[in-house]
DNA sequence: TCTATATTTCGAAACATGTCGAAATATAAT
DNA sequence: ATTATATTTCGACATGTTTCGAAATATAGA
């Protein structure tokens, strides 16, 4: 874990600050959950759920749901797409990737450089 | 990933609160140097090394080094000993597989409840 | 005890974040 | 066109964070 440069350590502690939020966090869950009891783990069994549906989950304003998505879609954890009259948020499985290699230490795995 | 409770929520995210800052990161990286190019990943693998040291990598001020260490032992990510006039630190291998744990998607592996 | 080295605490300045309500925009249905 | 629903943008406020230098504390050695 120790040689990744200055641009992974950027590019990582701008995803744990999209994490590092309560509420955040609590909306990335939702959306990567995959891996339910009784199942094993298999990153392409994302859910994905609209805006409103996340806002009932959370009971904060619909402003404030709006900029944490924002963030966490600045921090290219969540992918927002427009679906009539809703707009359709899931989580972006190739970062989820690059999370846990990260913690894993192997730097030369990522999809970026 | 989504059984986790709010209980996780907030510990986690503290924890990601402390990674959010690119110096913590770095500091975090250094210290959870295991995973070395050529060698099998190890958690025991932990380097540690003293506050001083960490300096010198950092280009900050001392004041603020100390107040970054603070966050980071708050959240459990490292532990810090003194020994002599220096002060060791070193990363919390517990604290790496509970975040390994938590991007794979396994609560009841966690070592707290 | 006095001095040197290592680290932390304190106080302050600059900046960033989380939150809300109100207003704006986008889309679909009547 | 008007209306209803979904979501975002804007402006504001309160709070939290990052950073520093100066002063304080801790330890070891002369």
């Amino acid at each position: 874990m120790s040689k990744y440069n200055q641009h992974h350590i950027d590019r990582f502690s701008t995803i744990f600050n999209a994490l590092s939020n309560p509420h955040r966090l609590q909306i990335y869950t939702l959306l990567s959950g995959c891996c339910t009891p009784g199942t094993d783990c298999n990153i392409d069994n994302i859910t994905s759920c609209c805006v409103g549906d996340l806002g009932s989950e959370l009971d904060i304003a619909a402003s404030t749901l709006s900029h944490h998505l924002k963030e966490l879609s600045r921090a290219g954890l969540i992918n927002m797409q427009r679906d009539g009259k809703q707009v359709i948020c899931s989580a972006n499985s190739e970062i989820l990737n690059d999370i846990r290699q990260y913690f894993q230490g192997n730097p030369e795995v990522h999809h970026e450089s």
